[in-house]
DNA sequence: GATGAATGAGAATTCATTCAT
DNA sequence: TATGAATGAATTCTCATTCAT
């Protein structure tokens, strides 16, 4: 009789070892012996739930967007403007503590830019909630609140690549906790002087 | 007499190898044999003109950084938010060939982020884009065409770290040419009403 | 379960190869790939029983003179002159063999000697035969054998200096089998007179 | 024209630079490169004093133990026992400056003991003045001063290597000033008690 | 299922030597 | 003669992956 082994509960163990080694080591200080030993398992183990190191990693980035996908999706419809720039500020300022993240991110998931695979997978991540914004900006035009020469499909991925680049801004540069919160009241003021 | 060589462009051959190699094979996979080879030199001639990898990697990233500073900067200053408007769009597609470096750049250099140094060199470089951007806010709002509400200094270094945020997105996600196209659109749009 | 190791046998058995190693192509010319193939495993797995090339020399030269050690003290404290003498004839005489290793030893450990540690280690061999060769003497000299003006630490001290002195000039210069008997004798003779 | 060079001379210069490099960094470290600076001329030009780098490091370890010889040998025939006990302690004292290079010529030459050429160019400097003191030696025995048992050849052989031994042992394992002054004392004593 | 010892391809770096100037 | 840029063989060490137990 085999031993009984819940797998999907081992598949997050070793990923979540995997992310407090990468965040301690850095990416390329991460050898498979060190996630083993942070999961508590032996290094064979590793192969028995995922493939490669590479597997490991997809399988890790991949849970990682997801994350953040439902984060901003289960934030539902606004209802006016003023909830949507609130919800646009909520999503640069509930991430800021991941913040710490991203150039581990970048140190991790760097050389996998190079697989087209790995950036389809973000791609589509950043889709989705590019398109839940559009949909937030088609009804707030429906309610006649914001601009009517808006084109919401591009608008909506427009907005998702601004904020994320002032989130990898404030993520890879650290400006001080200040100036970070003048920059967010900054653009949220313009987003919204641009958006009515 | 040794051999007469320019040391200088003996360091940027070696450097434009070291970009098409990354280009070619990936930073991972690209030695520095292969870079020595690409260069069409020995691969000790490396160790002649750059102490490390490492030194040859910051180098090249310096260099790389150096120009897309230069590239923002000599756009002088704009007379007026339509101009301003324009060599933010210039920036957006003018960086479009350079944008297939882009992941390039992240193969490359995401490992480097866990280098505090290595960092510094690129905020720095966004830090003057940024400086730039609110020299010629600061102008605009004294000629009465911006709004007077905006807080001059965020307010340059979110809109580059916004401009960075669609270019990177375009660089990564490849979107179409023509969804580009509208993307760039709206969000220029979408500044200008903001910035009134 | 992995595969079931003797871990002391198989870092003895690295170590043996090692001085295979060394004695037949030298020590500079001893490559971890050498001693490797010597030792039947593959050059990572001599990582696993030794940090480096370096920790593996210095655990070789300790094995090598704890022997030693060993060797000479396990010969008991002296009764008499003669029996004393005899104990340095024998140490003369039955390092012979391993007089072959000198030139491999100097050849081998030559570049140690820039390391403290290295020289701190074999001082402390000699340091502990002269305190060996010391307490003989002072027995001796209770017995009322040998000379009283004798001071028997640094006269210990001496004695190992002055047989390493031989030993090592039969090592290295390879003196003929009768030239080297003549040598023993002579310095024996002088040594019982001097004692006494 | 040829520039007018003393070769001689120039050697000269080389091979105190390569011991001057030896010491400050020892032979390992000790590049090609290095001993040029040191010599304060290009790399190449070693080239044409010296065959090879193993070249250069014979002719320095010749040079060395020719002057020990002659240092040894213009000490003058002993003209009693007294005499050549002092001798013996001068070589044993005058040396005591050059006791510091022992380690580095061990760091230098330990590897070239594997080169049965260069241990005769020791062994042939250790000859002669072992021949020197057998000399000595017989000198004094005619005079009456020394024990007729003495076999002279072996023993003038014998007591160089005896003196190499305490030397060799201050030189590499630094007792200190006042235990080595103690440890000669001792030895000379017993020489002097064991010649008679 | 789990283990961890063994593997060996692969990478960065060094440095004695050469040779065009 | 003198130079020093260029060379490339050689070496140490790492680590993802395998597989006998």
């Amino acid at each position: 009789m085999p031993k009984i082994v819940d797998k999907k509960q081992m598949r997050q163990n070793i990923l979540q070892a995997a992310l407090q080694t990468f965040v301690k080591y850095g990416f390329h200080n991460s050898t498979m012996a060190k996630i083993a030993k942070e999961a508590g398992v032996a290094k064979g183990t590793l192969y028995l739930y995922f493939e490669s190191k590479e597997a490991l990693s997809i399988a890790f980035v991949q849970g990682y967007f997801s994350k953040l996908e439902a984060l901003i999706s289960q934030q539902g419809m606004a209802y006016s403007l003023d909830s949507f720039i609130n919800q646009l500020q909520k999503t640069l300022l509930v991430n800021r503590e991941q913040a710490n993240f991203i150039p581990v991110f970048f140190e991790t998931f760097g050389p996998s830019f190079k697989d087209k695979a790995f950036r389809d997978t973000i791609a589509y991540s950043f889709d989705k909630i590019g398109i839940f914004y559009t949909q937030n900006i088609i009804e707030l035009i429906k309610k006649g609140e914001l601009n009517e020469d808006i084109n919401p499909h591009a608008l909506g991925r427009v907005l998702i690549s601004m904020l994320d680049g002032i989130l990898l801004h404030y993520g890879l540069f650290s400006p001080s906790q200040s100036e970070y919160e003048k920059m967010v009241e900054e653009s949220l003021a313009l987003l919204k002087r641009g958006l009515v």
